[in-house]
DNA sequence: CGACCGATCGTCT
DNA sequence: GACGATCGGTCGA
């Protein structure tokens, strides 16, 4: 099991590195309880050109800022009031690169996901859906800038490996205000897994 | 199955 | 004061 480390998250091309994503185990430590799932789909966000960023055209605030900070920082915001959505920042500080994590595949801590997100049973929602697999490991907004290479929120390779041919590309879910970005191939997901969320092709 | 809708609140205009 | 990188429920076909 190796942790991902600041030359996997520094490297420029956001959407390659949204596609190596998939596959990998996100690790959380919260509140004394561990928790994992493996990444099965993601969204790279190309910064300032791309439209459907929140850092598009260059805008910084007090909300987006943590997108600044160099790759190998999480990024959480609170979407519709309700959801925590987790992203990753890659490339240099100062470019504002992110990767949503839509969607994992649970692995460790099952009674504790059930716990948190308060379902009775098991099954494919746990996990499926950006802000339901912030509810499950345990991730909100106050891990916004926190470091990826720590104990508490990481991402490991465990040796799991994804044929290419497995990996699914597709526009992103959600963007329609983009205009012409809400077409850019930068979703990736694992072929015929149950727990990715939104369209299946 | 798809379309629609309410929840709920921090953020930006 | 409007709105969102969502979700789960409802309603109709």
């Amino acid at each position: 099991m190796t942790k991902l480390d600041y030359k996997f998250y520094s490297r420029r091309n956001v959407v390659q590195i949204a596609r190596n994503l998939p596959g990998k185990l996100l690790v959380t430590n919260v509140g004394g309880e561990c928790t994992s799932g493996r990444i099965v789909e993601t969204e790279a966000y190309g910064g300032v050109t791309d439209r459907a960023s929140h850092a598009y055209g260059g805008r910084r605030t007090a909300r987006t800022e943590v997108m600044y900070a160099k790759g190998g920082t999480g990024y959480v915001y609170l979407c519709y009031g309700v959801h925590h959505l987790f992203n990753v920042v890659t490339n240099a500080k100062d470019i504002p690169h992110a990767i949503l994590i839509r969607a994992v595949e649970p692995v460790q801590g099952l009674e504790m996901m059930l716990q948190r997100t308060g379902k009775k049973q098991m099954d494919y929602t746990l996990t499926s859906g950006p802000g339901n697999l912030s509810k499950a490991l345990g991730i909100d907004v106050r891990h916004t800038g926190i470091d990826l290479t720590g104990d508490t929120i990481f991402i490991a390779d465990d040796g799991f490996s994804v044929h290419p041919g497995d990996i699914v590309t597709s526009s992103r879910i959600g963007v329609a205000y983009a205009g012409k970005d809400a077409d850019l191939p930068y979703r990736f997901f694992l072929k015929g897994n149950k727990y990715v969320s939104g369209r299946k092709h």
